[in-house]
DNA sequence: GGCTCCATGTAAGGAGTTACATGATTCA
DNA sequence: TGAATCATGTAACTCCTTACATGGAGCC
């Protein structure tokens, strides 16, 4: 089985063209919608394991610097479009959000450090929107750049949700009163 | 450092009460809210490394089965408030939504494979919307049981403006032709 | 007495993170 | 010629996962 590092590294290379393992490293490191490091412990083991599976083929070394460009195999290809396709009901239900993760707890602070985390948590959330619009913003021309462009929208979708739902709360969170815990 | 889940098992023990580290792994079975799994290899490990650092403390047992009821230190209390009060800006960046990823690699499906993929994608966040909707019915008296309906609407939100997004994008995504890439 | 929960773990393996290591190339 | 960047890795560590293991308590 392939991990969601695997097949993200395989849609990379596909989308954007062949491109060196330097290449996938950098695109993690620029990327804001991609949830991984992008440390190189993380991408050339990966990449190795890719290459040891026939997924990745390495051509020759070319460019200024010769790095190795990576591109899909058939099977790597097949791989892809299997994963893409593949869509098992875990798939929807939500995803890990660390902000919702604290408020299921946020009783434990007294009023006034629940009133200043929840300010925090507005204040990050609206910092990521803000992050996003300027990128939503940039709109190209390409394949790649269109996709790109619709990820950023499905994550000010999120993070947009996600401070109306903050400030929503808020009230309710505040009029909690911490009693029926130890 | 402590991990999301060993601040959110300190959080499960404060909020609903001393419990042994079988009602910590049934808490985190039965949820829908918490990202983790609930098997034994992650919740005792957790506990034991919580024990060793003196941030729970296991009382006498007790209960018709002897189990080990596990309780917040002093230190164990601080640690869940430090941790529900520092925000860092990370935090508020978008969580990994797996179908987002997906979706910014479907051009390399054919038209007929992507119409399947997105309606699938919509099908699986639609059935955990339903579900959370009937979570988010059932209303509770306790601190407990209001901040985990909270929670539930966050999820809520968050699915909705998923769904919402696969909709908006949906007609776009059809209309991408494959053609910049490999 | 056997079946089902309750209750608590351990073992093996894989994956991600941080930090470290290394050499080549470009440019001021 | 020295600094920055390109380019590719390895090592140690921690954590999570699956699967396996064990024993007691209640019930029919």
């Amino acid at each position: 089985m392939l991990t969601e590092l695997d097949n993200c590294i395989l849609g990379i290379i596909w989308r954007d063209g062949p491109m060196s393992a330097y290449g996938v490293r950098n695109h993690f490191e620029r990327s804001t919608t991609v949830a991984w490091s992008s440390s190189t412990g993380t991408v050339y083991p990966a990449i190795r394991r890719l290459k040891d599976r026939d997924l990745l083929s390495a051509g020759k070394r070319s460019g200024p610097r010769k790095s190795q460009l990576l591109q899909l195999t058939r099977a790597g290809m097949d791989a892809l479009r299997s994963w893409l396709a593949a869509a098992e009901p875990e798939l929807g239900s939500s995803t890990a959000d660390p902000i919702r993760t604290r408020v299921q707890f946020l009783a434990a602070l007294d009023a006034e450090a629940r009133a200043r985390a929840i300010a925090r948590y507005r204040t990050v959330t609206q910092e990521a929107i803000d992050t996003f619009e300027l990128k939503a913003a940039a709109q190209g021309e390409g394949v790649a750049e269109r996709l790109d462009h619709l990820g950023a929208l499905g994550a000010l979708a999120e993070l947009r949700a996600r401070l109306t739902w903050l400030e929503t709360i808020e009230p309710l969170l505040m009029n909690l009163r911490a009693d029926s815990a130890q």
